[in-house]
DNA sequence: ACTTTGACTTGCA
DNA sequence: ATGCAAGCCAAAG
């Protein structure tokens, strides 16, 4: 795949740096490539990672700002993403992940 | 080339 | 606190 936009390679590189056992937001990751609203883009970005071998980025280690794992259904199974985000030691709030004790923030550059 | 949509977030009423 | 609308950038139709 053309690596015709940068900020594809940006949010993948972030969001490789997702500490194991900790979540990060869309907003998050947004702010850490220059788009504070550009959240959507790494929606985009991951849904397009989802479907490629791009297996090496955790994207079910990334969710809305509430934690709920918003791309789960873009998932093999919607409920693969919390069994693999379970599996890392990371524990729910419900229907949400406990951004008290997993939320991470990428180093935003600025 | 233009319009619509999308794994989101923030602001105003 | 709840509800509706705007903004951002890129891809698909």
């Amino acid at each position: 795949m053309p690596q015709s936009s940068d900020i594809y390679e940006r949010i993948y590189d972030i969001v490789r740096q997702i500490p194991e056992g900790h979540v990060t937001t869309y907003g998050a990751i947004a702010q850490a490539i220059g788009s504070r609203s550009g959240a959507r883009l790494v929606g985009w970005a991951l849904n397009a990672v989802a479907l490629s071998d791009r297996t090496d980025i955790p994207c079910h280690r990334v969710v809305n700002r509430l934690g709920e794992l918003s791309g789960k259904m873009h998932f093999e199974t919607p409920f693969v993403m919390r069994e693999r985000l379970e599996a890392e030691g990371v524990t729910f709030s419900g229907e949400a992940v406990d951004m008290k004790k997993h939320l991470w923030v990428p180093p935003i550059a600025g």
